[in-house]
Parts: C-alpha cells; sequence; structure tokens
DNA sequence: TTTATGTTTCGTTGATGATCGAAGTGTCAA
DNA sequence: TTGACACTTCGATCATCAACGAAACATAAA
C-alpha cells in the first residue's frame, strides 16, 4: 500500500508528543525561532533542532533564516487543517476542568478564523447567543432560522432568504476542535463573518 | 498542552504502516474481519488483534461482533477525513508510474462518495469532461458556468441560477487525495451527484 | 578580537513498542 | 465429541528513536 506508508510518514511525525506540541504552537502563531519552539516543547535546544530538521524533511515545516534565529511555520494551509482534523477526533469533552487554563491555547481559540468559516469563541458564542435569543434553530445537522432572526439578520444587511435560495451549504452545524461545541458554517456563516468584519467588530 | 497530547495520540496510531494499512483498507470498504486486515496488511492474526485493540481503544475503530468474526469499520466520517487530510499532504507527485497499479487502490478510487461530494475517479472524470466541453470554466478558487453550460445542467433540471444565488459555496475546486486532482465541491457538486444518483447513473 | 547567543552534529543511553511463537478462549460445523 | 477456524493473551526478542551531554559552527554584539 503506497498511499497508507505515506500517511503513516506523516502521522508518526505528528504522533511525537514534543513535535505535535510544536506543531500546534505553529498553529496559531505565523511562525516561531526554533529556541521558542523547544522551550514550549519542553526539551532541549539539540532535541529541538532535531524534531524540526525532520519535519521539514517531510515538508510540514518550512524554515526561513533570519540572522542567527531560524524561523519555522506550516508549510502549507493543508498541514494546519490535517492537524485540527486530528484534534477533533481527540478524546471526548475533557470533563470541564477550566481551572487556570494555559495562556498560549486561549490566543489560538480567540476569534480563529479558521481559513474559511467562522470559528473559534467568538463563532462559538455568537451562534449560542443567536440560539439563545431563539433567532437560530437546531434542526438535525444543520440551523433553521427563525422570523425574528430573518429581521435580526436583515438589520445587517443580510438576506437570509436570498442566502437560503441554495439550502444545501446555507447555516451546517461546525464541530470546532478547539472549542468542542458547535457552530454555524455555510452561506450564513460566511456572510455573517463578513457582515462583523466590515462593520469592524472584529 | 492538552490538545498537543491528544493529537499525537491519535497521530501516533496512525503513524505504524501497518496499522496505517488496515485503516486505509477501511476507507474504502465499509468493514472488514480482523483476518482480511491482517493478510491486508502482512502481519500475523497476532499482531493485527494487538494493532487492532489499540485502534478500538483510541476511538478510531469500532468492533461488531458476528459469529466468530469480528468485524472492524472506521469509528465515524470524521476519522475518515482526517486519514484523508493526512494523504493530501502526503510526497508530490509520485512522478507518474502508473504502470500496473494496485487493485485495491483502484477499488477505492474508483466512484467514491467522499462523504459529501463528489470524489473519485467518476468526479474528476466528470469535472474534466465539462471543462474540455467548455461548460464549466476554472475561475481562480472556483468554477463558473458558461452559458452553453447552463443549458446542459438544465437538461438535467438542475438549474444553475437558483444554485448560484449563494455565490460562495457554488462550485469550489476540490482537492480530491487519491487522484490529487480538482473536481467541482459546493452546492453545484451536490447537486448534480444527487440528480447522477437518482438518474441510476452511478 | 572576545564574548554571548542561536543552532547543529555526534555519540551514548534508555525506553518504548512491533513482531511472532506458543498457548489459550470462544464459536461453528460435522 | 471432535475437529476446524477466528481471535486473543502471554512472553521474549529485537529494532527504533527520543533525549541530552559535549563539542562544534555561525552570527551578532562587546
Amino acid at each position: 500500500m503506497e498511499v497508507a506508508d505515506d500517511i503513516a510518514e506523516i502521522a508518526a511525525l505528528m504522533g511525537e508528543p514534543s513535535r505535535a506540541t510544536m506543531l500546534v504552537a505553529l498553529l496559531g502563531k505565523e511562525a516561531l525561532p526554533a529556541t521558542e519552539l523547544a522551550s514550549q516543547a519542553f526539551i532541549s535546544p539539540q532535541t529541538a533542532s532535531s524534531h524540526l530538521s525532520k519535519l521539514v524533511a517531510g515538508r510540514l515545516l518550512t524554515v526561513e533564516q533570519h540572522g542567527r534565529h531560524r524561523y519555522y511555520r506550516l508549510a502549507s494551509d493543508e498541514v494546519g487543517r490535517a492537524i485540527e482534523s486530528l484534534a477533533i477526533i481527540a478524546p471526548p469533552p475533557p470533563a470541564a476542568h477550566n481551572t487556570q487554563e494555559d495562556e498560549r491555547l486561549k490566543t489560538v481559540r480567540y476569534a480563529r478564523t479558521c481559513y474559511d468559516h467562522m470559528a473559534g469563541k467568538v463563532a462559538v458564542a455568537i451562534t449560542r447567543a443567536l440560539e439563545q435569543r431563539e433567532f437560530l434553530m437546531r434542526s438535525g445537522r444543520s440551523y433553521e432560522v427563525t422570523e425574528s432572526g430573518k429581521e435580526w439578520f436583515r438589520n445587517l444587511r443580510i438576506d437570509t432568504d436570498d442566502l437560503r435560495t441554495n439550502r444545501r451549504a446555507f447555516a451546517l452545524q461546525c464541530l470546532d476542535w478547539s472549542e468542542r461545541q458547535y457552530h454555524i458554517s455555510g452561506a450564513l456563516g460566511t456572510a455573517l463573518l463578513d457582515r462583523l468584519l466590515n462593520l469592524k467588530y472584529i
């Protein structure tokens, strides 16, 4: 199995805790120097160097030399997506022990655009608020907009009837790995995000 | 890093060649017994048993006992998606040595529904055909439907103007890992697939 | 130049884990 | 009951690889 070996190679690179930590660290930031990554993973610079060179050889990271620093970043969006897709399968809700959460993790969670649709704390919060005010209702795997919801969206100059024409991608529930909660994606989510960005709410 | 450890655990499970082979084998089929998986991975039943129990413990697979057989299957669509997302990052196009391709691989590639949108050989072939007849034109990251294309779709009772109302998810290019080619996804792709399934073309 | 800092290479150690033989349990068929 | 088959558990072997100390290299500031 040619393909399986390729997959195994990539997965093995991500399957080592120190490397996984560095990769996740790079999910949030744009690029980080080797020393910073080493300290985040609690390993010595030598060990980090070894890991990083493997990640580069495996095409998961790219390097850029600036003076005596070497800045590492994810090689592509696909790598980021792959890491997220693994996070989604991770163990079920960790039994709510929110006490003193990791600060870096918060940064990642906060207002992450998630490439195409809304995600992260903002999106989840907005979605929950919309649900509580009964502007949005869950319906199987997607959301329905209520009458009062239509009006609310209209105030934001978002025509839900217009978007709805294509029912399929209208307002899907989308599992956000960092919050492990559902939020809206699809056409409605994108329209909402665009609008909020225009209004500079975010 | 709580999250990173979770990711590492999942990735480590996928990062062992024998396990990866079994997972990929399950991507195509619905469910397979332990012995079959063992032979596909070229390992003894004992070793396979060990791997499979780890995959079940890691929530990547589920088991179902039928008589003296145990049928394993992917635990969820998310697991399938994660495996695919890893395959996408795999080494660049393997330099076209199509001679005598693995038979099982072909089976996976053929007419794979890819959960939500069209994928696999059929979808790629259809998409390319549509492009060649100039029913479809690439435009950045999405596709545009030409005038002659509109008519062709209308014959299939697919109203492109209707779908187009929501421009965003209308007809995205979607990279299929098994073919490493772009094909259509989004509203148009789904509508086309539904129609073809109804007409029993597939 | 000297000194400090960022990073790599080398060599060794130690732990983890894949593998299979041997032996066991459970299920089906004769 | 007696086999045959599907699968698991146990135990031992063996290879892989993460980790760091030591040393080297490279760049930048003193």
